[in-house]
DNA sequence: TTCGTATTTTACCATATGGTTAAATACAAA
DNA sequence: TTTGTATTTAACCATATGGTAAAATACGAA
Protein backbone atom coordinates (compact mmCIF):
# COMPACT_ATOMS: atom_id res chain seq x y z
CA UNK A 1 0.00 0.00 0.00
CA UNK A 2 3.16 2.00 -0.25
CA UNK A 3 3.87 4.57 2.72
CA UNK A 4 2.68 7.50 1.79
CA UNK A 5 4.38 9.44 4.39
CA UNK A 6 4.08 13.60 4.55
CA UNK A 7 7.28 13.63 2.67
CA UNK A 8 6.03 11.17 -0.12
CA UNK A 9 2.59 13.54 -0.16
CA UNK A 10 5.15 16.22 -1.00
CA UNK A 11 7.12 15.18 -3.90
CA UNK A 12 3.78 13.41 -5.37
CA UNK A 13 2.47 17.15 -5.74
CA UNK A 14 5.87 19.07 -6.49
CA UNK A 15 6.33 16.82 -9.62
CA UNK A 16 2.86 16.60 -10.70
CA UNK A 17 3.00 20.65 -10.54
CA UNK A 18 6.37 20.04 -12.38
CA UNK A 19 4.79 17.68 -15.07
CA UNK A 20 2.88 20.28 -17.08
CA UNK A 21 4.49 22.78 -19.63
CA UNK A 22 2.07 26.02 -18.48
CA UNK A 23 3.24 25.07 -15.03
CA UNK A 24 6.67 24.79 -15.83
CA UNK A 25 6.77 28.22 -18.09
CA UNK A 26 4.98 30.07 -15.29
CA UNK A 27 7.43 28.98 -12.64
CA UNK A 28 10.33 30.33 -15.02
CA UNK A 29 8.86 33.54 -15.34
CA UNK A 30 7.90 33.67 -11.16
CA UNK A 31 11.76 32.84 -10.97
CA UNK A 32 12.69 36.39 -12.07
CA UNK A 33 10.32 37.84 -9.82
CA UNK A 34 6.65 38.60 -8.67
CA UNK A 35 4.10 38.65 -11.01
CA UNK A 36 0.62 38.66 -11.28
CA UNK A 37 -2.71 36.59 -12.54
CA UNK A 38 -2.97 38.76 -15.47
CA UNK A 39 0.78 39.47 -15.87
CA UNK A 40 1.09 35.80 -15.96
CA UNK A 41 -1.86 34.75 -18.03
CA UNK A 42 -0.71 36.73 -20.37
CA UNK A 43 1.44 35.07 -22.75
CA UNK A 44 -0.24 31.53 -22.39
CA UNK A 45 -3.35 31.18 -24.65
CA UNK A 46 -5.61 29.42 -22.14
CA UNK A 47 -8.20 31.51 -19.85
CA UNK A 48 -7.72 32.99 -16.78
CA UNK A 49 -9.55 30.35 -14.90
CA UNK A 50 -7.05 28.16 -16.01
CA UNK A 51 -4.29 30.32 -14.93
CA UNK A 52 -6.54 30.28 -11.78
CA UNK A 53 -6.01 26.52 -11.35
CA UNK A 54 -2.87 26.19 -12.07
CA UNK A 55 -1.64 28.45 -9.40
CA UNK A 56 -3.59 26.28 -6.81
CA UNK A 57 -1.65 23.26 -7.98
CA UNK A 58 1.29 25.33 -7.43
CA UNK A 59 0.07 26.47 -4.54
CA UNK A 60 -0.82 23.29 -3.08
CA UNK A 61 2.45 21.79 -3.69
CA UNK A 62 4.04 24.71 -1.80
CA UNK A 63 5.76 26.39 -4.61
CA UNK A 64 3.91 29.69 -4.69
CA UNK A 65 3.01 31.71 -2.10
CA UNK A 66 0.23 34.40 -2.84
CA UNK A 67 -0.44 38.35 -1.42
CA UNK A 68 -3.04 40.36 -2.04
CA UNK A 69 -3.42 44.18 -2.50
CA UNK A 70 -6.32 45.62 -3.54
CA UNK A 71 -7.92 43.12 -6.22
CA UNK A 72 -4.47 41.65 -7.16
CA UNK A 73 -2.96 38.67 -5.78
CA UNK A 74 0.77 38.29 -6.94
CA UNK A 75 2.32 35.13 -6.85
CA UNK A 76 5.95 34.48 -5.90
CA UNK A 77 8.05 31.37 -6.39
CA UNK A 78 9.12 29.29 -2.88
CA UNK A 79 11.65 26.79 -4.05
CA UNK A 80 12.06 24.70 -0.89
CA UNK A 81 10.04 21.80 -2.92
CA UNK A 82 12.09 21.53 -5.71
CA UNK A 83 15.25 21.40 -3.43
CA UNK A 84 13.47 18.23 -1.71
CA UNK A 85 12.22 16.93 -5.56
CA UNK A 86 16.12 17.91 -7.07
CA UNK A 87 17.61 16.08 -3.14
CA UNK A 88 15.01 12.88 -3.97
CA UNK A 89 16.16 12.57 -7.50
CA UNK A 90 20.02 12.76 -6.91
CA UNK A 91 19.73 10.07 -4.02
CA UNK A 92 18.30 7.45 -6.52
CA UNK A 93 20.80 8.96 -9.33
CA UNK A 94 23.78 8.63 -7.13
CA UNK A 95 23.13 5.14 -6.23
CA UNK A 96 22.51 3.99 -9.82
CA UNK A 97 25.69 5.48 -10.90
CA UNK A 98 27.64 3.71 -8.51
CA UNK A 99 26.25 0.44 -9.32
CA UNK A 100 27.15 1.56 -12.82
CA UNK A 101 30.42 2.37 -11.33
CA UNK A 102 30.58 -1.32 -9.83
CA UNK A 103 29.72 -2.80 -13.35
CA UNK A 104 32.33 -0.85 -14.99
CA UNK A 105 34.78 -1.95 -12.30
CA UNK A 106 33.08 -5.95 -12.79
CA UNK A 107 33.65 -5.59 -16.46
CA UNK A 108 37.18 -5.00 -15.78
CA UNK A 109 37.49 -7.38 -13.52
CA UNK A 110 36.30 -10.22 -15.96
CA UNK A 111 39.25 -9.67 -18.05
CA UNK A 112 42.17 -8.01 -16.49
CA UNK A 113 44.42 -11.03 -13.71
CA UNK A 114 42.48 -11.59 -11.10
CA UNK A 115 45.77 -11.01 -8.34
CA UNK A 116 45.13 -7.42 -8.33
CA UNK A 117 41.72 -6.38 -9.33
CA UNK A 118 40.35 -6.29 -6.08
CA UNK A 119 42.87 -3.35 -5.54
CA UNK A 120 42.26 -1.71 -8.49
CA UNK A 121 38.73 -1.96 -8.17
CA UNK A 122 38.83 0.31 -4.79
CA UNK A 123 40.97 2.38 -6.23
CA UNK A 124 38.67 3.33 -9.21
CA UNK A 125 35.52 3.44 -7.17
CA UNK A 126 36.03 7.42 -5.85
CA UNK A 127 35.31 10.30 -8.31
CA UNK A 128 33.54 7.65 -10.55
CA UNK A 129 30.19 9.02 -9.66
CA UNK A 130 28.54 12.34 -9.97
CA UNK A 131 30.36 13.50 -13.11
CA UNK A 132 27.47 15.80 -14.14
CA UNK A 133 27.21 17.75 -11.52
CA UNK A 134 28.77 20.79 -10.12
CA UNK A 135 30.96 19.62 -7.43
CA UNK A 136 32.66 16.65 -6.54
CA UNK A 137 30.42 13.85 -4.84
CA UNK A 138 30.14 13.81 -0.96
CA UNK B 1 -0.41 27.03 -26.45
CA UNK B 2 3.31 26.78 -25.09
CA UNK B 3 5.90 25.86 -27.12
CA UNK B 4 5.77 22.16 -25.96
CA UNK B 5 9.18 20.80 -27.77
CA UNK B 6 10.69 17.78 -27.72
CA UNK B 7 12.58 18.29 -24.75
CA UNK B 8 9.74 19.76 -22.90
CA UNK B 9 7.25 17.03 -23.61
CA UNK B 10 10.08 14.47 -22.59
CA UNK B 11 10.12 16.56 -19.18
CA UNK B 12 6.41 16.23 -18.74
CA UNK B 13 6.49 12.30 -19.30
CA UNK B 14 9.55 12.68 -16.32
CA UNK B 15 8.13 14.53 -13.88
CA UNK B 16 4.73 12.54 -14.37
CA UNK B 17 6.50 9.57 -13.60
CA UNK B 18 7.82 10.78 -10.69
CA UNK B 19 4.84 12.19 -9.49
CA UNK B 20 3.40 8.71 -8.41
CA UNK B 21 4.58 6.95 -5.22
CA UNK B 22 4.48 3.81 -6.41
CA UNK B 23 6.72 4.57 -9.44
CA UNK B 24 9.22 6.29 -7.12
CA UNK B 25 9.17 3.35 -4.74
CA UNK B 26 9.86 1.21 -8.39
CA UNK B 27 12.49 3.46 -8.92
CA UNK B 28 14.30 3.40 -5.60
CA UNK B 29 14.46 -0.53 -5.86
CA UNK B 30 15.67 -0.50 -9.89
CA UNK B 31 18.04 1.87 -8.89
CA UNK B 32 20.12 -0.87 -6.80
CA UNK B 33 19.78 -2.86 -10.05
CA UNK B 34 17.66 -4.96 -12.38
CA UNK B 35 14.42 -6.84 -11.36
CA UNK B 36 12.11 -8.20 -13.12
CA UNK B 37 8.36 -7.24 -12.93
CA UNK B 38 6.96 -9.69 -10.10
CA UNK B 39 10.26 -8.85 -8.35
CA UNK B 40 8.91 -5.45 -8.62
CA UNK B 41 5.57 -6.08 -8.09
CA UNK B 42 6.25 -8.12 -4.56
CA UNK B 43 6.63 -5.93 -1.67
CA UNK B 44 3.14 -3.72 -3.32
CA UNK B 45 -0.03 -4.13 -2.75
CA UNK B 46 -1.04 -3.98 -6.10
CA UNK B 47 -1.88 -6.34 -8.96
CA UNK B 48 0.15 -7.35 -11.37
CA UNK B 49 -1.15 -5.00 -14.28
CA UNK B 50 -1.13 -2.18 -12.46
CA UNK B 51 2.53 -2.49 -12.11
CA UNK B 52 2.70 -3.27 -15.55
CA UNK B 53 1.08 -0.17 -16.27
CA UNK B 54 3.19 2.22 -13.87
CA UNK B 55 6.37 0.53 -16.18
CA UNK B 56 4.69 1.62 -19.30
CA UNK B 57 4.59 4.92 -17.73
CA UNK B 58 8.36 4.97 -16.76
CA UNK B 59 8.95 3.05 -20.32
CA UNK B 60 7.60 5.88 -21.93
CA UNK B 61 9.60 8.58 -19.73
CA UNK B 62 12.73 6.80 -20.68
CA UNK B 63 13.38 5.87 -17.33
CA UNK B 64 13.02 2.13 -17.74
CA UNK B 65 14.79 -0.10 -20.41
CA UNK B 66 13.84 -3.92 -20.30
CA UNK B 67 15.38 -6.98 -21.53
CA UNK B 68 13.67 -10.15 -22.14
CA UNK B 69 15.34 -13.72 -21.35
CA UNK B 70 12.25 -16.03 -22.00
CA UNK B 71 9.08 -15.37 -19.70
CA UNK B 72 10.86 -12.69 -17.96
CA UNK B 73 10.94 -9.02 -19.01
CA UNK B 74 13.50 -7.75 -16.70
CA UNK B 75 13.63 -4.06 -15.89
CA UNK B 76 16.64 -1.28 -15.59
CA UNK B 77 16.92 2.35 -14.95
CA UNK B 78 18.23 4.59 -16.89
CA UNK B 79 19.45 7.90 -15.72
CA UNK B 80 19.56 10.14 -18.41
CA UNK B 81 15.64 11.96 -17.98
CA UNK B 82 16.55 12.14 -14.21
CA UNK B 83 19.46 14.71 -14.93
CA UNK B 84 17.14 16.37 -17.50
CA UNK B 85 14.76 16.81 -14.79
CA UNK B 86 17.20 18.24 -12.25
CA UNK B 87 18.70 20.20 -14.65
CA UNK B 88 15.77 22.08 -15.41
CA UNK B 89 14.84 22.46 -11.50
CA UNK B 90 18.49 23.74 -10.77
CA UNK B 91 18.21 26.72 -13.70
CA UNK B 92 15.36 27.93 -12.33
CA UNK B 93 16.31 27.66 -8.42
CA UNK B 94 19.46 29.35 -9.57
CA UNK B 95 17.43 32.50 -11.05
CA UNK B 96 15.17 32.44 -7.79
CA UNK B 97 18.03 32.20 -5.31
CA UNK B 98 20.07 34.98 -7.31
CA UNK B 99 16.61 36.87 -7.14
CA UNK B 100 16.67 36.15 -3.27
CA UNK B 101 20.32 37.45 -3.07
CA UNK B 102 19.42 40.85 -4.70
CA UNK B 103 16.32 41.14 -2.49
CA UNK B 104 18.26 40.56 0.49
CA UNK B 105 20.82 43.42 -0.81
CA UNK B 106 18.27 45.32 -1.54
CA UNK B 107 16.52 45.30 1.90
CA UNK B 108 19.91 45.84 3.24
CA UNK B 109 20.17 49.16 1.60
CA UNK B 110 16.64 50.30 2.23
CA UNK B 111 18.10 50.47 5.79
CA UNK B 112 21.98 51.70 5.18
CA UNK B 113 23.82 54.94 4.45
CA UNK B 114 23.59 55.78 0.70
CA UNK B 115 27.11 56.39 -0.22
CA UNK B 116 28.51 52.52 0.54
CA UNK B 117 25.69 50.79 -0.17
CA UNK B 118 26.52 49.83 -3.67
CA UNK B 119 30.29 48.70 -3.26
CA UNK B 120 28.95 46.43 0.05
CA UNK B 121 25.67 44.77 -2.43
CA UNK B 122 28.53 44.37 -5.44
CA UNK B 123 30.32 42.40 -2.77
CA UNK B 124 27.76 40.28 -1.38
CA UNK B 125 26.15 38.96 -4.24
CA UNK B 126 28.92 36.61 -4.61
CA UNK B 127 28.44 32.57 -2.78
CA UNK B 128 24.92 33.11 -1.73
CA UNK B 129 23.74 31.04 -4.13
CA UNK B 130 23.77 27.50 -4.40
CA UNK B 131 24.22 26.85 -0.66
CA UNK B 132 22.36 23.47 -0.60
CA UNK B 133 24.57 21.98 -3.54
CA UNK B 134 27.32 19.83 -2.86
CA UNK B 135 30.16 22.04 -5.39
CA UNK B 136 30.30 25.59 -5.77
CA UNK B 137 28.04 27.84 -8.33
CA UNK B 138 28.04 28.00 -12.10
C1' DT C 1 -23.64 53.93 -5.21
C1' DT C 2 -22.25 52.64 -9.57
C1' DC C 3 -18.56 51.29 -12.74
C1' DG C 4 -14.49 48.94 -14.06
C1' DT C 5 -10.87 45.79 -13.30
C1' DA C 6 -8.74 41.47 -11.25
C1' DT C 7 -9.64 37.20 -9.85
C1' DT C 8 -12.23 33.14 -8.38
C1' DT C 9 -16.15 30.01 -8.38
C1' DT C 10 -19.38 27.19 -10.61
C1' DA C 11 -21.00 24.06 -13.65
C1' DC C 12 -19.69 21.45 -17.43
C1' DC C 13 -16.83 18.49 -20.89
C1' DA C 14 -13.18 15.36 -22.66
C1' DT C 15 -9.39 12.80 -21.65
C1' DA C 16 -5.92 10.67 -18.57
C1' DT C 17 -4.71 7.93 -14.53
C1' DG C 18 -4.61 4.19 -11.25
C1' DG C 19 -6.83 0.48 -10.03
C1' DT C 20 -9.48 -3.97 -10.68
C1' DT C 21 -10.73 -8.91 -12.75
C1' DA C 22 -10.61 -12.06 -16.40
C1' DA C 23 -8.71 -13.54 -20.59
C1' DA C 24 -4.78 -13.81 -23.76
C1' DT C 25 0.12 -14.46 -24.90
C1' DA C 26 4.87 -16.19 -24.55
C1' DC C 27 7.92 -19.34 -23.25
C1' DA C 28 10.27 -23.65 -20.60
C1' DA C 29 9.78 -27.94 -19.09
C1' DA C 30 7.52 -32.44 -18.64
C1' DT D 1 1.34 -31.54 -26.56
C1' DT D 2 0.06 -30.35 -22.13
C1' DT D 3 1.16 -27.80 -18.04
C1' DG D 4 2.93 -24.11 -15.35
C1' DT D 5 4.85 -19.62 -14.82
C1' DA D 6 5.58 -14.62 -16.20
C1' DT D 7 3.62 -10.98 -18.21
C1' DT D 8 0.44 -8.28 -21.02
C1' DT D 9 -4.05 -7.02 -22.94
C1' DA D 10 -8.91 -5.99 -22.64
C1' DA D 11 -12.76 -4.17 -20.49
C1' DC D 12 -14.30 -1.76 -17.04
C1' DC D 13 -14.73 1.72 -13.00
C1' DA D 14 -13.87 5.89 -10.15
C1' DT D 15 -11.48 9.88 -9.74
C1' DA D 16 -8.28 13.56 -11.28
C1' DT D 17 -6.81 16.91 -14.71
C1' DG D 18 -6.90 20.66 -18.01
C1' DG D 19 -9.76 23.19 -20.40
C1' DT D 20 -14.05 26.15 -21.28
C1' DA D 21 -17.99 29.89 -20.61
C1' DA D 22 -20.63 32.37 -17.53
C1' DA D 23 -21.61 34.07 -13.11
C1' DA D 24 -19.99 35.66 -8.64
C1' DT D 25 -16.73 38.25 -5.68
C1' DA D 26 -13.60 41.83 -4.17
C1' DC D 27 -11.83 46.02 -4.40
C1' DG D 28 -10.55 51.08 -6.06
C1' DA D 29 -12.16 54.96 -8.21
C1' DA D 30 -15.71 58.16 -10.00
Amino acid sequence: MIQHTNTSRRLDLTFAALSDPTRRAILARLARGEKTVSELAAPFNVTMPAITKHLKVMERAGLVERGQTAQWRPCRLKPKPLGEAVDWIDRYREIWETNFARLDTLLEELQAPAQNAAARSRKKAKGKVRKKQKGGGS
